[in-house]
DNA sequence: AAAACATGCTCAT
DNA sequence: TGAGCCTGTTTTA
């Protein structure tokens, strides 16, 4: 259930609540015994995300790498501080107190406060028993976060993480200052427009550029009101530049919101109202049939990648090629720019 | 009760 | 391109 927005989120939960403590590192379901013996009792040095990645550095110069895959999650209890400035700090109102559980991996929600919610979970022994298939359980007397289904689980040595990393294209939310961010969104482009796969491929090739699922690649595309079925070379600078700031915008903002809503025709009150209904977050990923939300026509499914890819088959359009002057010659790219597309550049908010 | 499905990725063919 | 893996929820029989 996680794209990069989850996983940057996770990464910073643990970063306040368990960086600079030693940790009590056990495997409740057994699948990771050794690894959670190597690590138990050491302090934990940093926590970070690059794309899907998670990286937890310990004293010891370890690395825990998690991928959550498709069905991975974390849960936490106990003592827990808010993850954004400003929203509404139970915790920061005095003394540290036990929270429901939060899970994070997809929509953060929380349990109903009758069964096995805020009451319960008060007035339940800690640390709680573990639910379901723990893989890992990072501990601190206050605080409990429980991994449960990881695609990928491992202690590596810093070579070893070094050599993830460097698999990984750009992630913008990894990035400071505008210097970073241009250069990274330039190698972002070129890497897009350097290949004559669909650009819909490549955006959730993690080497192109890191964190983005299928939900993420879908929205980024209708925002483009790019055909995605476009090859990655025909794809205008404009257009692949709009990409990645468009991604920097929507990462941002899925961090801040724990979850993906990408329509930015929505209100204040309707950006509420789809954080509790998911049929009214998205342009077009998971509407096939339904009219889409600009131009009436039927939303198109179909697989791509392995995936299923909603388009809307109208706004979405394969930009005008210039085929000739490609393969003659390494165009000059001042005088045949983009002119005519008729592209809208959402901007998001 | 069983099957289908899901915001991912790797490996073999 | 397809199978396999990880786990939990929703839909179908």
């Amino acid at each position: 259930m996680p794209e990069g927005h989850t996983v940057h989120r996770v990464a910073r939960q643990l970063e306040l609540d368990l960086v600079g403590r030693p940790l009590r590192v056990t495997s409740p379901q057994g699948r990771f015994a050794a690894g959670a013996e190597r690590l138990d009792g050491q302090v934990l040095a940093a926590s970070s995300a690059v794309g899907k990645q998670l990286f937890l550095t310990f004293a010891s110069g370890d690395v825990l790498r998690v991928h959550l895959g498709l069905y991975g999650a974390w849960d936490f209890y106990g003592r827990l501080s808010p993850l954004v400035a400003g929203e509404a700090a139970w915790g920061s109102m005095g003394a540290p107190r036990l929270r429901r559980a939060v899970r994070m991996g997809e929509d953060e929600r929380e349990q109903p406060a009758d069964e096995g919610g805020l009451v319960a979970t008060l007035h339940q022994a800690f640390p709680p028993e573990p639910v379901g298939q723990v893989r890992v359980r990072l501990a601190t007397s206050e605080t409990v976060a429980d991994l449960r289904g990881p695609s990928a689980c491992e202690v590596l040595d810093p070579a070893g993480a070094e050599a993830v990393l460097a698999r990984l294209g750009p992630d913008p939310a990894t990035l400071t200052g505008d210097d970073e961010r241009t250069a990274a969104g330039r190698e972002v482009v070129r890497r897009l427009r350097a290949r004559n796969v669909a650009v819909g491929q490549l955006l959730m090739d993690q080497s192109v550029v890191a964190g983005v699922g299928n939900i993420y690649r879908a929205v980024l595309l209708f925002r483009a009101r790019l055909d995605p079925r476009t090859p990655g070379r025909d794809v205008p600078e404009r257009t692949a530049a709009a990409l990645w700031t468009d991604w920097a915008a929507l990462l941002a903002d899925g961090i801040a919101d724990g979850m993906i809503i990408t329509r930015e025709d929505l209100t204040p009150d309707q950006r509420q109202a789809a954080r509790a209904d998911p049929t009214l977050r998205h342009w077009v990923y998971g509407r096939a049939g339904e009219p889409c939300r600009v131009c009436g026509t039927p939303v198109v499914v179909e697989d791509m990648a392995a995936r299923k890819l909603y388009r809307c088959p109208r706004c979405q359009r394969r930009p005008r090629t210039r085929t000739t002057t490609r393969t003659r010659t390494t165009r000059t790219s001042t005088s045949t720019s983009t002119s005519t597309t008729t592209r809208r550049t959402t901007t998001p908010r």
